[in-house]
DNA sequence: ATTCAATATGTAAGCGCTTACATTATCTTG
DNA sequence: CAAGATAATGTAAGCGCTTACATATTGAAT
């Protein structure tokens, strides 16, 4: 079943079958309706591939993340899905992992498929190297390139990020007014987000007169029982502390998992805050304060901004910047 | 730059310029490696749709699940995404959300987008009236229809599941054997596997010459607090049970907080079994005993099944039922 | 050398659609 | 009601690729 069918059926040429497919206004009332019937009544489908090959756009945007079982990421799949489809479009979906060469790999496919954007979710797309990050200033002369929570100066990128700076800052003044002073910063990775999150925290202690101790500052794995591990043993080898800032919720589990442990009241003798506010920040007992990120925020300003940039808007900002949100639970003071 | 630029600067004709980008064998090796230098030096890349529209496939398939930001779906969309990438296939995602209509216009959509084939993932896919699964096998005439733990007894449509029945079945008889007699079981939702489940706990408790309690089989939504609240509510009113049974981790969530509200040890006074096995389970303090219903290796089957079906095999099992794996941790006795 | 098979390459006809341009029908207006 | 403007429809030329079929080249066997 394809055009000519429904041009043979309907009694008209397949141009005006294109027509009212396209919704052009050439077409008098009385055509459209009784194409559109046949159409229906024939149950006829347009070819896509055909008509990408005339029309040289596909509606449709590649959206690439490292891991979509991360629960950040997975509602930032949601929700720019949900934003893409409601203004009509597509999403090809590439998960990469962390290799960069696959990074590189899975972008040139979806490149290949010529879809109409991309999308990077995720600070894991911008690499410390700036000359690691050439495809993406290439592929920017093509198409517009959007990035979720990550940043590049370069024409033709766009991003949206979250205020980490503010949001880590804000974070660790609200733990210094409560009397807390020695305060761990445990992050899992080192990205666009992650520099800037580290320096929130180390502005605020400099701000207050604390001392900024290299030792307070800690890398651990995504995961509770690590980040329960190694603070027994930074606790065993004498590091004192009254609170813990973590860069994500599953960190900030570890850390109530081990005052647990130690026996230790939370948020009295021990203070915790998570980060992004997952599902994660519900299930521990006290229920963990955390920093909402406003994924969904984020997503719904960048769908925006690329719908702007592909119907040829010009002066589209080149940085979106949404302030975070602290959540007050149970393992924080007020 | 298409395929009449590389062949006129390789100095071939188009037909041979498709063939070395179709592996073709009739092609002498010193032509193949010339076209192929100057398809590399000039940044040649196929374009999909002029391959689409003679090939008519266009190796990709469409991914629906209900919900990303579910860890379980998620992940599903993970491991279904890694697997086909392997084997060449992109991936199409939409999700769904709850409604039915949504449903169905959502799968017409990847259909006109002549998907290779359509991946189901969840239970939701499958409705309890016949009637409303007739989009699916309707579509099932055109390509295969395959069902990620999901159940649906008609040509073309193809099923990979966990054994939820034996699942629930052996972790019930476990902590029956663990001198458990009230058992509450908590579920969130009714679908496939939810009758499964439940059919799993029953037969259970009858074994065993255990009343079966309708009081005891309560509906909650999948939310650690919502459950934590029916849990407080149901023992306020006089229901005793020394045991919770979830078909959700977030569920079991709820009941160990439940458990610690009131003051009881776990798994002494409250046994507790989670479900699906997600990092959920070890956020809680105790860390929650559940059962991996094995979303990897229901991908990766469904994946090998789905290459065998395009790739004309015959005698591709309808239905494969995977075991899952009870996984001890501190909420029950071994 | 001659013939035939096997191998390599080229030619050209689609695939189903969009759209510029040509043509025809319909409406205005003096 | 003729003639020009406008709206509706049709014609046909691509879009970039695949592939059946035709043709040319090579190699082996005689």
């Amino acid at each position: 079943m394809n055009i000519y069918d429904v041009s043979a059926r309907a009694g008209v040429s397949i141009a005006t079958v294109s027509r009212v497919l396209n919704g052009s206004p050439n077409v008098s009332e009385r055509t459209r309706s009784h194409v559109l019937a046949v159409m229906e009544e024939s149950g006829y489908t347009p070819n896509i591939f055909a008509r990408g090959l005339g029309l040289d756009t596909i509606k449709t945007v590649g959206i690439m993340c490292s891991d979509s079982s991360d629960p950040y990421l997975a509602n930032a799949i949601y929700f720019l899905e949900r934003e893409l489809r409601g203004c009509g479009y597509d999403s090809v979906l590439c998960c990469t992992g962390a290799s960069l060469t696959r990074k590189r790999q899975y972008f040139d496919l979806l490149l290949s498929k010529r879809v109409d954007a991309m999308i990077l979710a995720g600070s894991k797309f911008v690499e410390m190297n700036p000359d690691d990050n050439a495809y993406l200033t290439e592929a920017a002369a093509g198409i517009p390139i959007m990035l979720v929570n990550g940043f590049l100066d370069a024409p033709g990128i766009y991003s949206t990020v979250c205020d980490d700076h503010a949001a880590m800052y804000d974070t660790a003044c609200r733990l210094i007014r409560s009397g807390k002073k020695d305060i761990l910063y445990l992050y899992s990775s080192y990205s666009y987000s992650g520099v800037n999150k580290r320096r929130g925290y180390e502005d605020a202690l400099r701000v207050h007169g604390l001392p900024i101790r290299e030792e307070r500052i800690r890398r651990c794995d995504k995961d509770p029982g690590k980040a329960k591990e190694l603070l027994l043993s930074l606790a065993d080898s004498g590091s004192t502390f009254d609170a813990v800032m973590t860069s994500d919720d599953s960190l900030a589990v570890g850390a109530v998992k081990y005052a647990h442990a130690r026996g230790l009241s939370i948020p009295d003798q021990l203070a915790v805050v998570g980060y992004n506010n997952s599902t994660l920040s519900r299930c521990t007992d006290p229920e963990l304060s955390s920093v909402d990120t406003r994924i969904e925020a984020l997503c719904t300003d960048t769908v925006k901004k690329l719908m702007k940039i592909l119907n040829g808007e010009e002066n589209v900002a080149q940085k979106t910047t949404i302030p975070a949100e602290f959540v007050q639970r149970q393992t924080t003071k007020v």
